[in-house]
DNA sequence: ATGGCTGCAAATAGTTTGCAATGAG
DNA sequence: CTCATTGCAAACTATTTGCAGCCAT
């Protein structure tokens, strides 16, 4: 009962946090926390559809929405034109390929600082954001 | 004629850069380099406007964006709703506070990094965006 | 019954584009 | 004169919202 125990497991995440497990909300959980990966809204609606697990558009974006407020996933915006939702919340970097538009997780501990800046008074860090953006040689 | 020398470099920057020097251009290109920051093209709109130099939407998105292709300015998606155009080329980081929206430039001096990851095989770095996220204590 | 959730379609916001008029060299 | 640029309005894209019906408790 490997799947199911799963199942129960993401279940009782969303309902710690004070979320309904609802149906639809179950099904693009499943889809995200099978492993670490970053997804658009429309590659969670596609993916579902061709499961045959049709999810509406709105529920889907208040869907990722309330599970990013609820601290289950990470609301990426690494380029112009979509938005990504990370479901690995443990701290990571990032490389953007800017040819192929591909974005590759960077483990927290390939990265290191020496130095940081002081922090503005009465504030506190919330996340560090380091996106190294590539490119091909030559283009 | 500090102001008129001002235009000329100006004016000499673009064109060394293919970029026909038009007025409208140079309107943008006049606030936008009077000193580092990163504007909103709403806000470049509005100050002109306020200016008496009113420049068409579709005229300062296009020539934003030559701009940011041609190496001029940079431009950043640091939240969701709008784009920001930076004025200031030379690396530097930045910290965004999230409370009010407010982006603060880091001096490159401030951030030192002992660890990197290596890159892709092929791919070289075009950039390397660190935001650091802060919110007021217990907001 | 009640209150939250879903889906549809319409609305919104930022940005882009087609095209006729205008401007620069 | 010729070609690039501008401005308008319309188009587009991603995302959000209003609201009626649905579901679970």
């Amino acid at each position: 009962m490997d799947h199911a125990n799963q199942r129960n497991r993401l279940q009782a995440e969303l309902e710690s946090r004070g979320i309904q497990a609802t149906t639809q909300r179950m099904r693009i959980a499943e889809l995200l926390f099978a492993r670490d990966q970053h997804l658009t809204a429309e590659q969670i609606i596609d993916t579902l559809a061709g499961q045959g697990r049709r999810v509406s558009k709105a529920t889907v974006y208040n869907t990722l929405n309330l599970f990013a407020e609820k601290g289950l996933l990470r609301a990426l915006k690494v380029d112009r034109e979509r938005g990504l939702f990370d479901s690995n919340m443990r701290p990571h970097y990032h490389i953007h390929v800017e040819d192929t538009g591909e974005l590759i997780d960077v483990a927290p501990g390939d990265v290191e600082f020496s130095r940081l800046p002081a922090l503005p008074p009465g504030t506190e860090s919330v996340a560090v954001d380091l996106v190294i953006r590539v490119r091909r040689h030559g283009s």
